[in-house]
RNA sequence: CGCGGGAUGGAGCAGCCAGGUAGCUCGUCAGGCUCAUAACCUGAAGGUCGUAGGUUCAAAUCCUACUCCCGCAACCA
């Protein structure tokens, strides 16, 4: 599978909605090698476009200079979060460039580019022309576009309307492309609008040279999305041409397009799929979008001028990694929006993991190692309730299996969840501190607490997608940290060898404390 | 008639596409336990699933109409 995300535009600082899309691809790409599965993780930033050129020129450096800055503050939340991606995506990067101007060259020569000239209505500030239906009731381009020149400008155009009517079928018959489904009417509403409309795909260079520049009219540089959008493919190897890239053929396998519910219409669901097409890729090497929605902030959409941007280096500083991937994992159905609740985050992080399943570990191991000298075994014969415990993971494992294989990390960690618990509630009902005290129950104490370390094995390599680092440290409390590299498919009750030998526990999940609010 | 999303016990959500006893977390109340990170477990209260119709043996789920909330300008996943 080839996992990508949104390329990030290098115009501000990033925020938790940065964070979200690539914790929850990180998230899936490592589910992926969980199941054994060849996977490549693609991220990176959206380098060019006129925006990246009037801030830089505002804070008097060159673009060049900016972009290094800001993809600077991108790379390092990446590394501070355990986003760990196999190939980065900087559209400056020359290798990129080359892709597209030989993608545009390729295109111009098979009659899928013309040069028109159109005369009409640009908004600066959108960096787009503007039609009649932008106009508001009175008839005039609201304040909203900025300032709208009159122009008349030749330009290049992508013929756009070529493809359309293939791609209303391709989305028609397919299931699968547009995740989730609910998203696909909207794709499909505004396809109906968009038909006859090419795409112009090119820039004056008297109006922007923060781009890539046209190989064949070289007064023009390439408009920013047409720029950007190739990137899910230049950097995976397409054209062969780089030899330190990836091999083209292996990695665009079965592509999955992370990206959010703003930049599905028209970008992603009829530009990208439209160009792809006119490149030659068949109906099977279509990618697949799947859409997020959003982290709202008590309700309202996070924006810098309401003043209520979450930012996620705080709250890693503050809260910790874990807290902030497992919160952003757990509590946000995929594809819509949530709000984002500082309260919610420590909340499901002292219960669900501090709580419930740190003390679940702490108390299994620490018994063991107080009751049967950390030496696990399992006696003969099992009880009713050592066969149910079993069956609860099994369960959760094939719930846990189905949610992640429809991208739903949410529902995955809950049906972990829900063997944490029943651990806890069989360990209430075995009550092995009390057996330990009859010395003709040992077998039976040791029993129970190896169902309980060998849970703890399992949840462990389940958990390691979203908190890999927790997951590693659960590994290394059993003493076997070669868990980290079992598939999937390698888990089976008795993972844990009769007579195997544990380490010492301590607390993986310190809980949150936060200090009581002064009114 | 612009487009889309939403309305489910006190709070936040899932379920709706493929109709079949209304589910989860938090909170509240009562109780139990002490191995463990003041953690764990048991029980209880609390919902006519926005409103009104329709289809059906059966509707939170499908259809129709309506009400209210939120996005669809900038920053921007």
């Amino acid at each position: 599978m080839l996992l990508t995300t949104a390329i990030d535009y290098t115009n501000g600082s990033p925020h938790i909605g940065h964070a979200y899309e690539k914790i929850i691809t990180d998230v899936l790409a490592r589910y992926q090698r969980l199941l054994g599965m060849p996977v490549y993780f693609l991220t990176g930033v959206d380098q060019h476009g006129q925006k990246v050129e009037q801030t830089a020129a505002k804070e008097g450096v060159s673009p060049e200079e900016y972009v290094e800055k800001v993809t600077a503050r991108f790379s390092a939340l990446w590394a501070k979060t355990g986003v760990h991606y196999d190939g980065w995506a900087a559209t400056t990067d020359p290798r990129h460039k080359r892709c597209v101007q030989n993608i545009l060259t390729t295109l111009k020569d098979n009659g899928q580019l013309y040069k028109k000239i159109y005369h009409g209505f640009y908004s600066v500030r959108q960096e787009q022309f503007l039609t009649d239906r932008d106009r508001d009731e009175q008839g005039n381009f609201g304040p909203e576009w900025g300032e709208v020149n009159e122009i008349k400008e030749e330009n290049w155009y992508f013929k756009l309307s070529e493809h359309t009517a293939w791609l209303q079928g391709f989305l028609e018959k397919s299931d699968e492309v547009i995740l989730p489904h609910f998203r696909k009417a909207e794709l499909m509403n505004a396809l109906a609008k968009n038909d006859g409309i090419d795409l112009c795909i090119s820039r004056p260079k008297d109006r922007l040279q923060w781009g890539i520049e046209i190989p064949f009219d070289t007064e023009f540089v390439t408009y920013v999305w047409f720029d950007a959008l190739i990137n899910y493919i230049s950097f995976a190897g397409y054209g062969g041409e780089s030899a330190d890239l990836p091999d083209f053929a292996t990695t665009w396998i079965d592509p999955v397009h992370v990206i959010g519910k703003d930049i599905m219409v028209p970008a992603h669901g009829i530009y990208w799929f439209c160009m792809l097409h006119a490149m030659g890729f068949s109906d099977e090497q279509m990618p697949r979008l799947l859409v997020h929605g959003w982290w709202n902030i008590r309700g309202d959409k996070m924006s810098k001028s309401l003043g209520n941007v979450v930012d996620p280096n705080l709250l890693a500083d503050t809260f910790g990694v874990d807290a902030l991937r497992y919160y952003l994992s757990r509590d946000i159905t995929m594809g819509k929006d949530s709000d984002f609740d500082i309260e919610r985050l420590v909340m499901l992080f002292n219960t669900e993991l501090a709580n419930e399943l740190g003390n679940l570990c702490n108390r299994a191991l620490n018994m063991s190692q107080r009751f049967t000298a950390g030496v696990l075994h399992c006696y003969l014969p099992l009880t009713e309730e050592d066969i149910a415990l079993q069956q609860s993971l099994v369960e959760s494992i094939n719930l846990y299996r189905d949610a992640m294989d429809h991208f739903d990390v949410s529902k995955a960690l809950e049906a972990l969840n829900r063997h944490v618990v029943n651990c806890n509630i069989y360990a209430e009902r075995m009550k092995p501190w009390e057996m330990n005290k009859d010395p003709e129950k040992k077998s039976r104490v040791a029993t129970v607490l190896y169902h309980l370390a060998e849970s703890v094995a399992h949840c462990a390599v389940l958990l390691s997608p979203v908190l890999p680092d927790a997951a590693a440290k659960l590994a290394e409390q059993l003493n076997r940290t070669d868990l980290m590299s079992l598939t999937l498919d390698q888990l089976s009750w008795g993972l844990l060898a009769n007579d195997h030998q544990i380490n010492l526990p301590s607390p993986v999940f310190p809980r949150i404390v936060v200090p009581a609010a002064t009114p």
